[in-house]
RNA sequence: UCCCCGAUAGCUCAAUGGUAGAGCGAGCGGCUGUUAACCGCUAGGUUGCUGGUUCGAGUCCAGCUCGGGGAGCCA
């Protein structure tokens, strides 16, 4: 008798004798026929839960399946029948129904048979997963990764594993986590009575990294095409529901590129992912469209359909401008874009995704590179519509008297980026790359409102319990 | 970090400064090839923490902690 993984089950003929395991989801019961219970038993595989018919003849009837809960651990064999009832097409008649664990105290545990509200479940981050949002959640993430993975495998990208600890503390993206063996409340001192960092494991101060560009730009200089896909930390205080202390990010870096082509990059990539997810999970997307995000599918499909529009930065001020909407920030040449802004652009004016290019270059990092006004920089990001930035990238500086100036002008040390300088002395090539941020692709692919609810164990200020 | 709002049963929420309640969930029973099941009964509380005002505080005041919405920082 196979043991079948529920999706499996729902799929076999028949008439054939399985064997399921996994958790109840909800149990009812009937006098009708003699006595029996529909116990529904998901495992995590697919949306669904497999319905189990347990009757009153089985031996262990009254004493244990009679009193199953939500949360329970069951092993089941059994036959895989046509379901008399409506609401599936196929059930477990069963022959045995085995109890793993049982639920210590039903009344208190937290996933009941309701609704809960997603604040409360971030409370239960270890059991949360048990619920459809969470399983469904987990499950469009695994595909979104692999996704990743394949179109840049498909197109002859190399996955680069930077480093996750660094000791270029200038990065210029913000605080940083330290990473130190030092003794916190004593530290050795240097003669001027500060930490004396010299003594520390690495010898230097180290920190967690806040990107891996720096790192990934060396291998895209003799690879040509590589991404980087791992863990990021950012010890900015953001009590934002788009924002992490611990997120992961998706960095690809493409030589002989200037930022068309990475704007193009981009696009595909998103289109891509989107479709593979649309095409893979559509029990998951089904829920989702339902009960989280009314229309999420047309909306994604839209997408697909719909070229991004490239909307120059110096252009995207004139548009709001002349929107006659009254902001909150004022509308400046030389100023950032504000959240307000960023969404009237692509929630109302143009109701798609967008990609603004060409920033004026005082706001924006010192690699990015300097466009022939001698004002803008190469830099794109990219809005969609209910999460905002989701890609932010740029064409990177590969001219070393212009990068170098940069650096002075940003009261930066050129020392400081020796290695990097390197790659501009021996063999500088054009090249560009973004950054996606995971959780904002995951919220936008699914309608999750918190990016706190997309991530398994999310990481933020006052918040590192599981 | 800033502005606004909130914290009462396992959960979601009520309760003029004067005896702490409902729905859901849970337990028990009834009914039914059930599926957001339905009907009845029962249990369930240090009202986030610390202090203050008051004869009396869930309610008013202060501080703290946590949560939500918005903003900044960004992905």
């Amino acid at each position: 008798m196979a043991w079948l993984k529920v999706s499996d089950a729902f799929g076999a003929p028949v008439g054939t004798k399985v064997t399921v395991k996994g958790w109840v989801r909800t149990r009812r019961d009937s006098k009708a026929d003699g006595g029996l219970s529909f116990v529904a038993v998901h495992d995590g595989s697919c949306f669904e839960p497999i319905q189990v018919v347990a009757r009153a003849d089985l031996p262990n009837y009254a004493a244990e399946i009679a009193k199953l809960n939500t949360g329970c651990s069951v092993e089941v064999e059994g036959e895989l029948v046509e379901s008399q009832g409506k609401g599936q097409s196929v059930e477990i008649a069963a022959d045995a129904v085995r109890v793993v664990g049982w639920v210590d105290d039903p009344d208190s545990y937290p996933v009941q048979n309701k609704r809960h509200t997603f604040e409360f479940l971030r409370e239960v981050a270890h059991l949360r997963t048990r619920t459809n949002t969470f399983g469904a959640v987990a499950r469009v993430r695994h595909r979104l990764a692999m996704g990743v993975h394949r179109f840049f495998d498909e197109r002859g990208f190399y996955w680069v594993h930077t480093p996750i600890v660094t000791a270029s503390d200038a990065e210029g993206a913000g605080q940083m986590f330290r990473v130190s063996t030092l003794d916190s409340v004593n530290p050795p001192r240097t003669p001027e009575g500060q930490a004396d960092f010299d003594k520390d494991f690495f010898g230097r101060e180290a920190h967690l990294t806040v990107s891996g560009q720096l790192n990934v730009e060396t291998y895209c200089c003799s690879l040509s095409r590589v991404y980087t896909f791992g863990p990021t930390f950012r010890a900015e205080n953001s009590n934002t529901a788009r924002h992490l202390a611990e997120f992961w990010m998706i960095e690809p870096e493409i030589a002989f590129a200037d930022l068309a082509d990475n704007a193009q990059l981009a696009e595909e990539m998103l289109k891509f992912l989107i479709d593979d997810l649309l095409t893979a999970r559509p029990d998951d997307m089904a829920f989702f469209d339902l009960r989280i995000e009314k229309g999420l599918i047309d909306a994604l499909k839209h997408v697909l359909e719909t070229p991004f529009r490239r909307l120059p930065y110096t252009e995207a001020i004139e548009v709001l401008k002349s929107s006659g909407k009254k902001f909150e920030f004022p509308v400046e040449w030389g100023k950032d874009l504000q959240s307000e802004h960023e969404r009237y652009l692509t929630e109302e004016k143009f109701k798609q995704p967008l990609i603004i290019t060409d920033y004026p270059k005082d706001i924006k990092a010192f690699y990015m590179r300097l466009n022939d006004d001698g004002k803008t920089v190469a830099a794109m990001d990219v809005l969609v519509p209910r999460i905002g930035e989701i890609i932010g990238g740029s064409q990177r500086e590969e001219r070393l008297d212009v990068l170098d100036s940069r650096l002075e002008e940003m009261g930066l040390e050129k020392e400081d980026y020796w290695w990097y300088r390197d790659l501009r002395r021996y063999g500088t090539v054009p090249h560009a790359g973004f950054g996606l941020g995971f959780e904002r692709l995951i919220q936008f692919c699914t309608g999750m409102q918190n990016i706190r609810d997309v991530i398994p164990f999310p990481r933020a200020p006052r918040q590192c319990e599981f």
